[in-house]
DNA sequence: AAATCGGGGCA
DNA sequence: TGCCCAGATTT
């Protein structure tokens, strides 16, 4: 507590306890870096002050104030929980663990955060840097990727839990984040160095303890780059798979298109489970029956440059639509 | 209990 | 290239 006091970082969500604000920050930066996150957060606190303005916004709207962070269904949970604060809690944010609880997107962890740091609950907001930080100061093998680690590592923060439990949790944060790395920690400069077990066994390294693996996937995706005059067509994603609800173009045509084909541009994308392979078939349709043909299938939305900018697209599509109608 | 969901930084 | 990040939800 005495180290946070010097050293905790500055921060837009650290003056305040509106548990709006925090609520947000703790959505934005689920595994997600605070430099990654930080202007995804500003400019969504600014077009989205309060709760009624994101309740009554258009979810298309906030998918797009989520352009580019990932886990697309954060942004959709965090609409709807909007609308059940203004529904089930008359548009005050509750202030109870359990009540938090309920909300759409916010687990165990986020209802800990948001009740400790603006209502004075007395829970730790049990995280990754929980679990580096106790596991390292405590030599604890406990496999910190079983479902039972949560509630492990909970029991343990709770006996070394002091008065001020929300900056409690903000200082283990700092911590884990600034000190007590994943890799290559500071111990030199930790506070809790004389005091740590595995520093002093000289096993850092051996801590945290995690067996599950990653596997990864490959995953082909192609889609038709239709345009004309400045105009292409977009259709929206579902949202039971990657990208929810982002927008991409269209997948396959009734109509043939191979004879307008210029040519194909293969992306590679990483995602953190999947190699996406992209190809994407430029489409220059240069006739007016065929393209008032596709327009009449009512079944892909018509945009632009302009009218791009207001729809949320995917990383590596937001890409190929800015090289390719750059002039 | 395990799988799934993005994107970026870093060694 | 693999791991990690202010995790939650679905299967």
């Amino acid at each position: 507590m005495n180290w946070y006091e010097k050293n905790a970082r500055d921060l837009p969500f650290r003056q305040t306890k509106d548990p709006y604000k925090i609520w947000i920050c703790e959505i934005v930066f689920q595994q997600t870096r605070i430099n990654q996150g930080l202007n995804h957060y500003n400019n969504f606190i600014k077009r989205f002050p309060d709760v009624k303005t994101l309740a009554t916004a258009e979810e298309n709207e906030v998918l797009l104030y989520w352009k580019g962070l990932g886990y697309y269904s954060r942004a959709i949970n965090i609409h709807k929980a909007a609308q059940q604060i203004m529904n089930d809690y008359k548009g005050v944010f509750p202030s109870h663990y359990e009540d938090i609880l309920t909300l759409k997107g916010i687990g165990k962890y986020t209802a800990a955060a948001i009740a400790s740091i603006c209502f004075n609950g007395k829970i730790p907001a049990v995280d990754g840097n929980f679990y580096r930080v106790l596991s390292r100061v405590f030599a604890d093998d406990f496999d910190i990727s079983g479902s039972k680690a949560f509630t492990y590592f909970s029991e343990l923060a709770h006996l070394i839990l002091p008065d001020n439990v929300g900056d409690f949790n903000q200082a283990m944060m700092d911590l884990g984040s600034e000190i007590c790395k994943p890799k290559n920690p500071v111990c030199i400069e930790c506070p809790l160095q004389e005091d740590c077990l595995a520093f002093s066994t000289n096993k850092i390294s051996d801590f945290p303890v995690k067996t599950k693996k990653v596997k990864m996937e490959n995953l082909d995706l192609k889609y038709y780059f239709v345009h004309r005059k400045g105009q292409f067509l977009i259709q929206q994603r579902k949202d039971d798979f990657i990208w929810k609800k982002l927008f991409e173009f269209p997948i396959s045509i009734s109509i043939d298109l191979e004879p307008f084909v210029k040519g194909v541009k293969v992306i590679n994308h990483k995602l953190t489970h999947k190699n996406l392979q992209i190809e994407i078939a430029d489409v220059e349709v240069n006739s007016e029956i065929v393209w008032n043909n596709l327009i009449r299938e009512n079944k892909y939305i018509i945009t632009d440059r302009e009218g791009s900018h207001e729809k949320s697209f995917p990383k590596p599509l937001e890409s190929y639509i800015q090289n390719t109608l750059k002039d």
